[in-house]
DNA sequence: CGACGATTTGAAATCAGTCAAGAGCAGTGG
DNA sequence: CCACTGCTCTTGACTGATTTCAAATCGTCG
């Protein structure tokens, strides 16, 4: 892409351009971002409940996840993540973090000083549109969690999230959405739905006997997308895939 | 506050000042905000799910309320809102509305174009760093809500927003935590929760007995709040009231 | 092989949902 | 002023989805 930068931080300026048009004095910009990669093991704290972090950790491989721990000791998932996501652009403002981001399966990560952050946000205005467009996108992405946990029956919640991972690892590059990795356990899909272990297992069991899905190891195969998509009432306007372009024409012009 | 500019917009900038300092210029700008101000009804739209609107709305007096509606019907509500949130400043980037955004009570919003919010962003970074702010605080309390409706009990997760409505009404200056202001009735309480408004009667119910809290026509009474706060889990770190200053300075070094 | 974690299955218990009806309350109109 | 209407709240009895508890099976890895 860019002559001389470090094309190690490359999937992050793939995914901001999901939504944000970037020159290339933008995108070298961003990858020229000073950062330190560290290689993290499966479970592993990228940072945690009441921390003051000073970086954010782009994900470059692997699969991570966010969380809360409520009062009576439950775990609720708030989000999965996989390469390119940002996994705390929000501490970057809030700076005092009110979850944890844990490493899913074993992967690298990207850390990147939040001054370097702000510095650039601060010289380019397009960048700065783009990183406030991740965290709008995630926070999206929240609203449907609310609706699934809060409104969805069983079958139907586990079918949604099968179909947001399938949809957003495709985008990623990650696969199809036909089939794709999914590394997590069954106690933690449990806990990214609200539901327990026990009956996400009979779900799964179900689905897979409705012939919607297939299951190996660490992985889905997706037998019909559509009827998966249907029983999980999956309509996909919330992940903003389409939003390119025409979005953020006026930020772009007011920049001038 | 500033010389001749509108103060109509002045709870907006009370509610960013929580986050981001801004300075006198700063708020001139904000309060120069090109708006036109509309009264609702109870119940009236403001924003709906697939629409692509041209303006934000500041909300000046009344509540509302953002909620989506699932496959089966069910409805969600997202987030409660009272005077000086910005009930959809995420549309000013993701364009095409993601969910609908209605009035609980009568009240005023002030309608702000996109264009206008651009600009300023562009010109001001203090004001940026404003906005981004309120979405990620958004975004906060949209997590602690995936939470509550998924690893939370009945009673707890009534007792949680009882408490969240309770604390926010008091930094908006709206009357203390101990007594306040609940315009809704329990089927959009049962509707926030994820709980059916039978259920949600039983609880409150319940939640009086226990001499925790005192329901009138309209309004809350909490009899005991350590007591609440403990039925309902509320660790308000997540709604970041403390953030200011210190979380900003960089952003602030940054623009010299 | 043995051990450990993850998955699968069964049976019983429970929290919350459903259905239904009555009571309270506010607004409307005669 | 009162009857009527409609909406919200309250309560009871029953149902059902999901949880809990417990145990068996499977798979992987040392």
């Amino acid at each position: 892409m860019s002559r001389d930068a470090d094309p190690i931080l490359q999937p992050m300026v793939n995914k901001l351009r999901l939504w944000q048009d970037l020159d290339g004095d933008d995108a070298s910009a961003l990858l020229a971002l000073p950062h330190v990669v560290r290689t993290l093991k499966a479970g592993q704290l990228v940072a945690w409940d009441g921390d003051k972090p000073q970086h954010c950790c782009l994900l470059l491989s692997g699969f991570a996840f966010r969380h809360k721990i409520a009062g009576s000791g439950a775990r609720q998932i708030l989000s999965l993540h996989l390469r390119g996501d940002v996994l705390d652009l929000h501490n970057a403002l809030l700076r005092i973090a009110d979850h944890n981001v844990q490493m899913l399966t074993a992967g690298e990560v990207a850390m990147i000083p939040f001054e370097a952050i702000h510095e650039l946000a601060a010289a380019r205005l397009r960048v700065a549109a783009a990183f406030w467009y991740e965290t709008l996108v995630d926070g999206s992405i929240f609203r449907e969690w609310i609706v699934n946990v809060g409104r969805r029956d069983a079958r139907t919640r586990i079918a949604h999230l099968l179909c947001e991972l399938a949809l957003r690892q495709e985008v990623a590059g990650l696969g199809d959405r036909l089939s794709y990795e999914m590394p997590m356990t069954q106690e933690q899909l449990s806990d990214a739905v609200g539901l327990t272990p026990v009956h996400v297992n009979r779900m799964l069991m179900n689905l897979g006997n409705d012939g919607l899905i297939h299951r190996s190891l660490r992985s889905i195969t997706v037998m019909d997308w559509d009827a998966l998509a249907k029983v999980g009432d999956f309509e996909p306007r919330y992940l903003h895939l389409d939003g390119r372009g025409a979005a953020t024409a006026d930020l772009a012009r007011a920049a001038e």
